[in-house]
RNA sequence: GGCGGCUUAGCCAAGCGGUAAGGCGGAGGUCUGCAAAACCUCUAUCUCCGGUUCGAUUCCGGAAGCCGCCUCCA
């Protein structure tokens, strides 16, 4: 069945279909490298990562690009701020990204452009809008006629003729055409210091819109299936983004927009002066699991705002222990008797998992059958009616779903030498029905965050999450 | 001022015309030296007021509350 998707251009679910067939092309808007991203951001990210890992368990090729914005009034604000250089200052916020998406379990794009390596992709363009009188020059800077593109304000539904001219109107805007045209190129003055480019258009830097239309045309072609980004990127960014792209290609610039909902936290928008603002950092050094932030930020619909808070992060850490526990226990179980429900049981989770993805990556209904799964199977392991091969099956089951979903803890803990001596230890102490010695090691090994659990085979620990 | 979204159990969250998925938490039980894990049982008439309908959480109208966007914030 083909996937539906909900297009902002259109304000409706869609059948997705592919320009070329099973080959998935899409943009995903990146971070500006000025700072640690936060859990905001990586709300974003991560349902582009459900979006993308969903298309490849469709079968589809996807090749995905997401770009690395290192160049903006931020970025060359802050590196000054350091007296440090623009490039120095961004590869450690790029380096800083790359670690957190992988503790997260994000996979990675097939390109991660960079604004700053691209500035002849965007001249170029920038020179093909001027040449086509979608761009006019004023003083050096290089802005974007919105007049001259009667679409503009097509995707967020804006009609701008009406907008309502704010106090953001900033005054060194005074000099463009229309308050609401948009830089293409900024010439360099005192405050940019030694960042700038000599071009064909003059001294300068671009703006901030130009690099994902040109980037985006570099590596995924003038039309391309999926573009991506937070709310708050609708526009004007993207708005503009297609401004500049259908001027210059004269083509449909993208089929489907999906845009992220934000997050919020205790119901309010995260910002530094609320003392909400939260990096990825920030919750790991409080002692959770980069895997249970994972799974806090993705089990919500990605089009529903979701509010952060520290006992949802819990409860998500709770429920990933059973789903973790549920897919080890299962691997050590050496298979019983059959009552033949298994496979149907295995079936309907598939079917019911992908179903409820079909539908816009509806995430809640597809996790439920994973949990209505994990029940029925552990209920026939209970009962001692689940064959081996039915075993076999569910742990295939399990492992084709968190190819989507990510929550399964793959890294096989290496077991400490303490840890194994310790355990020993408390198996001697049981023996000799020690019970006061044997809980006090299992009380020392949880303070070094190691659970033990008494099964029929031995005792078997995990760590905790 | 314009535009959009949301309101379902203690918390999170699906459903969107036929009488409420799932997760977390909680209560009781089985198992266990005790735990843990696991299983079983229990834990909601869906913000309010009207209307349409044989029937509404689901459609329409209204009210209240909350959140977001309206030029560089994912």
């Amino acid at each position: 069945m083909l996937p539906k998707f909900f297009n902002t251009l259109t304000r409706t679910k869609e059948e997705f279909k592919p320009l070329e067939d099973n080959h998935v092309r899409m943009y995903t808007c990146g971070p500006t490298v000025y700072d640690f991203a936060h859990i905001g951001n990586f709300r974003t990210f991560l349902f582009e990562d459900l979006l993308r890992r969903y298309l490849k368990f469709k079968g589809y090729k996807v090749t995905q690009v997401m770009n690395l914005t290192d160049i903006d009034d931020k970025t060359i604000k802050s590196a000054m701020a350091k007296k440090i250089p623009l490039g120095e200052f961004t590869a450690f916020y790029k380096r800083a990204f790359f670690e957190d998406i992988d503790k997260l379990g994000i996979e990675r794009a097939e390109y991660y452009p960079e604004a700053t390596a691209h500035i002849p992709e965007m001249v170029a363009m920038i020179k093909q809008l001027h040449e086509k009188a979608y761009a006019y020059v004023i003083d050096g800077n290089y802005y974007y006629s919105i007049a001259k593109f009667p679409e503009y304000g097509k995707l967020a539904h804006l009609d701008i003729a009406g907008l309502k001219a704010g106090v953001r109107i900033a005054a060194d805007e005074y000099e463009k055409e229309s308050v609401s045209d948009f830089a293409l190129w900024k010439a360099w003055d005192e405050n940019d210091g030694d960042i700038y480019w000599e071009t064909e258009i003059g001294k300068g830097r671009p703006g901030w819109h130009i690099e994902c239309s040109a980037m985006s045309m570099k590596y995924l072609g003038e039309t391309f299936d999926i573009h991506t980004g937070g709310v708050d990127n609708m526009f004007p960014h993207h708005e503009n983004e297609i401004a500049q792209s259908e001027g210059a290609n004269g083509k449909k610039f993208v089929n489907f927009w999906l845009h992220s909902e934000h997050l919020l936290v205790d119901g309010i928008k995260m910002s530094k002066r609320y003392n909400n603002y939260y990096t990825l950092r920030d919750i790991l050094d409080k002692g959770y699991a980069a895997v249970a932030v994972r799974y806090i930020l993705m089990a919500t619909n990605y089009r529903q705002q979701l509010n952060f808070t520290f006992d949802g992060l819990v409860s998500a850490r709770n429920g990933l222990e059973r789903y973790n526990d549920f897919y080890a226990n299962l691997k050590d179980y050496s298979g019983g008797q059959t009552s033949g429900e298994g496979k149907s049981i295995i079936e309907r989770m598939l079917k019911g998992f992908e179903d409820a993805l079909d539908d816009d990556l509806n995430i809640s209904p597809a996790l439920g059958e994973v949990f209505d799964f994990i029940r029925d199977i552990n209920r026939l392991k209970a009962e001692g009616l689940l064959s081996r091969e039915e075993r076999d099956s569910a742990l295939n089951a399990m492992e084709r779903v968190d190819s989507v979903l990510g929550f399964l803890i793959k890294k096989k803990a290496e077991i400490d030498a303490d840890i194994e001596n310790l355990i020993k230890e408390r198996t001697e102490a049981k023996k000799r029905r020690d019970f006061a010695a044997a809980d006090g090691i299992r009380r020392k090994l949880l303070d070094m965050g190691i659970i033990l659990e008494d099964t029929a085979s031995g005792t078997k620990w995990k760590r905790k999450l």
